[in-house]
DNA sequence: AAAAATATGTAGACCAGTCTATTCTTCTCT
DNA sequence: AGAGAAGAATAGACTGGTCTACATATTTTT
C-alpha cells in the first residue's frame, strides 16, 4: 500500500523535476518546491535529509526514467531505426510546444549547472545519458550494425537530440528537432555493409 | 585608445563567460563576478546599469564570437567539412580536457536556465546558434551541398557538438564527442550526389 | 502509546541592486 | 604649459529579500 509518505515524497520529486525544466537546479528555490508540490513544508527534510541533491539526484532519475520508457514503448511500434527516432522526436516536439518552448531536459540542466560542484549529481547525470546510449546501442544491434558502430551512433544520436532541444527552444522553433530527425533518422536507417567493409 | 573603463568592462565580462560555464547563470552571483574579475562593485553597476541580464547577455555574445572565430579559423586550414568538424571537435576536447571537464558551454546553460524567463537572454543564445549555423551552412554550400540539405546539416552539427559536449562533460569521458566527430564527420564528407538525384 | 509524518519558525549566508562619497582622467581656458 | 573644472570611474557600505538548512513542536497513522 502507498502511504501518506510515499507520495508526499513523490511528489515532491515531480514538483522539482518540473522547476528544474524551466528554471534550471540553482534557479530552483526549495520553498518553491514545497509551494507547488503542494506538500507539507516541514516535510521535505524528512523525506529528504540529505537536502536538495538528494531531491534533484531523485528527479534526474525520474526524468531518465521516463525517457527510457518513451523510447522502450515506441521501439515496439517502430518499424526501422529511423521511423523510432522520427517518432521520438516527434514526442519531444510535443513537449516543447505544448510547453511554449519553457520546458527543457532536465539532465542537461543538471549537468551544465553542477557537473563542476557536485560529484553526486555529476554521477547521477551520467547514469541517465548511459541508461539512454545503452538500449539504442543494443536495439542498433539487433537491427544487424556491428556493436562498435551501434554504440558510436547511439552516442551520436542521445547527444544530437539533446542539442537539438536545447537550440530549438532557444530559438522557440522546431526545427533543429526535425533537422536532426531527418539527417539521423537517414542514417541510421543505413545499412550497415559498408561500414563491415571498412572494419574487416 | 583602450580607457580603463573599458578595461574593466571587459574584464567583468569575461569573468561572467568563465563563471557561467562552471556554475551556470543562477549560480553565479555577481559577488562572485566582482571578485574574480578584480573590478569593484561599484563599477559592476556603472558598467551595466541594466544589471545581470545585460551582463549575462555580453557574456553570451562574447562566447559567441569566440565559438565563431574558432570555425573561420580552422576551415582555412580544413581539406574537407569532415577534416573541419574533427578539427574542431579536437579543440573542443582539449578544453574540456584542459579545465578536467569543469567548463560548458555557456549559450547552452543560459538558454536551459533562463529560455523561460528571459526574453532577452533567450534571444541572445538564439542568435548566438544562428550565428553558428549561418556560417557552417554557408561552408556546407560552398563544398556543394545544396542549400536546404546544407542547412539540415548544419543545424544538425551544432546541435549534436551541443549535446556531445553535455554528454561528455557528465560521463567525463570525450566519447560522445569522439563519437560526433567521427559519424558526423563522415556523413558531411558524404558528396551531395544522391541528395540532388533525389531533388531534381 | 509509539512511530511516522507534518507544521512552523528561524539562523546565517548570500542574493541583486542602490546609494553616497571619493578618487582618478581628461579637457578647457588662460 | 599649467590650473582647475567637469565628468568618468571606483569605493564600499547598505537594503530588502531569498536561499538552504535545521530545530522544535504538533498532528496523524498504526
Amino acid at each position: 500500500m502507498i502511504t501518506k509518505g510515499e507520495r508526499t515524497s513523490t511528489r515532491l520529486v515531480e514538483s522539482m523535476l518540473e522547476l528544474i525544466q524551466a528554471r534550471g537546479y540553482s534557479g530552483t528555490g526549495l520553498n518553491t518546491v514545497v509551494e507547488h508540490s503542494g506538500a507539507p513544508k516541514g516535510s521535505l527534510y524528512f523525506h529528504f535529509p540529505e537536502g536538495k541533491e538528494a531531491l534533484g539526484e531523485r528527479a534526474v532519475e525520474l526524468a531518465a526514467d521516463q525517457f527510457r520508457t518513451l523510447f522502450a514503448e515506441t521501439a515496439g511500434d517502430a518499424a526501422s531505426p529511423g521511423d523510432l527516432l522520427r517518432r521520438v522526436v516527434d514526442v519531444l516536439i510535443g513537449l516543447l510546444a505544448d510547453s511554449d518552448f519553457q520546458l527543457g531536459c532536465p539532465v542537461s540542466v543538471v549537468a551544465l549547472e553542477m557537473g563542476a560542484h557536485s560529484e553526486r549529481l555529476r554521477t547521477a547525470c551520467a547514469v541517465a545519458f548511459e541508461s539512454w546510449i545503452g538500449p539504442v546501442t543494443e536495439y542498433l544491434v539487433g537491427r544487424g550494425h556491428p556493436r562498435p558502430t551501434a554504440r558510436s551512433l547511439a552516442t551520436t544520436v542521445v547527444s544530437g537530440l539533446e542539442g537539438a532541444m536545447i537550440v530549438s527552444r532557444a530559438r522557440r522553433d522546431v526545427e533543429a528537432l526535425r533537422s536532426a530527425a531527418q539527417v539521423l533518422g537517414d542514417l541510421v536507417d543505413q545499412p550497415p555493409a559498408n561500414v563491415a567493409k571498412g572494419n574487416s
